[in-house]
DNA sequence: TTATATTTTTAGACTAGTCTAAATTTTATT
DNA sequence: AATAAAATTTAGACTAGTCTAAAAATATAA
């Protein structure tokens, strides 16, 4: 099978490929698991010669079905885990993403669905993340986000774009959680600075905060 | 920390251990864990200088205090993970080891506890053994097996000796699961094959079969 | 108590994954 | 189109863990 190592490389290219971007570049894989072009180069070798990716020197990378299908069972199993850690367990949305981390490269068939069916067949993790099905099919975001919207306009949060524990954590204590419900009463010209109403509540949120909110509009 | 692998060998010498064997030689590590003695060597001199266990050259091995911190904290959590699969995912006895063997090295306390917390904090797993406390105090099992008793006694099911899918798998089919009551019918001289009540069933079970089934009398 | 068998260790080699430094290719800029 | 900059690949080295074959130590037996 594959190794852990092998496993976070594919989730990886799969992620970076997420912005409609054709061929994934050595650069940017290496950036995303913070280790060194060389180190991709090698490691990408080894993928193309086991059918999980297409390349072509200095071309960039893609993922084949089987390697995209790889990617896509370790996500599930990642957003099936964290939906248990803090569902089951009662850990906070911005303590389980290392934990899941590890817990992804179980990657048992058997136990990834017995997992889901205990969860009652969850479509969302902790963070508003889409869990793809046990076919891989998966829906994509519309990443509509807080600091899109306008003076007046409604919204609910239905996800983040970055999952920091200081960010998730900063959100928290500003009632920012899944479900909340937001109305925009002013912004900043200057810097984008928001006042809102989180569910009657006064929160000001500065624009680094509000761009990695996804809302969906109502 | 230490790595799956050091963790595997910690594991494998604090079980070896417990035959009251003062020095594990290398010979039964390596058995165990299916590798070479050459191998076997140079992990523990690894795991000497990490202070894990104490060892001179021929001597054998022995955990340390820390190196058995290590192994019952890895037990602990296969255990737990084990009754986890059994308990709420419906996993049957005899096919959660190989999950629990990898489960195990997510080896994080607040993990541990909380996983312990949900399931209740069970004092045995799904094969009878104790699972240690969250100090590492462990109950060992008094082996006294099926093929210690005599014609007439009476006794229940509390564990087994041997882990395999193939036995527990038979032993599930004979009704000799955790539990069951038992009778003595008869005892053939020649092979010490069994005729035993099983919960009011009569059953036939070899001594091989017997003498890794571990009963309490009463 | 010397010879033989067994156990254990050492020596040297191999794979997976990583790194630095240097070479090569591609892209951007004059 | 030539040059500079950036991205990518190659070369060679390192660590963790493993192996085989050979040497050394210990245990067993004649
Ligand atoms: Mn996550
Ligand atoms: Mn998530
Ligand atoms: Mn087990
Ligand atoms: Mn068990």
């Amino acid at each position: 099978m594959n190794s852990f190592t092998e496993e976070n490389y594919l989730k990886a290219i799969y992620k970076l490929s997420l912005n409609g971007v054709q061929g994934v570049s050595t650069n940017a894989i290496a950036y995303k698991l913070a280790t060194k072009p060389s180190s991709v180069t090698d490691m990408i070798k080894k993928l193309a010669d086991k059918k999980l990716v297409s390349y072509q020197k200095y071309q960039g990378v893609n993922l084949t079905k089987k390697g995209r299908d790889v990617a896509v069972s370790i996500i599930r199993n990642h957003r099936l885990w964290e939906v248990f850690l803090v569902e089951k367990l009662n850990f906070k949305w911005d303590e389980v993403h290392d934990l899941a981390e590890e817990l992804e490269h179980i990657n048992t068939h058997k136990l990834t669905e017995r997992l889901d069916e205990f969860l009652d067949f969850p479509k969302f993790d902790p963070h508003g993340d889409p869990i793809p099905d046990k076919d891989g099919y998966i829906v994509q975001h519309k990443d509509i986000t807080l600091s899109d919207l306008k003076i007046g306009e409604k919204a609910v949060v239905v996800g983040v774009k970055e999952h920091s524990k200081s960010y998730l954590n900063y959100l928290e204590q500003q009632h920012l959680v899944l479900g909340a419900e937001i109305i925009i009463k002013d912004i900043v010209e200057f810097d984008a600075t928001m006042q809102i109403l989180v569910n009657n509540k006064h929160v000001i949120i500065s624009n680094q905060a509000s761009k990695n909110l996804i809302v969906k509009k109502n």
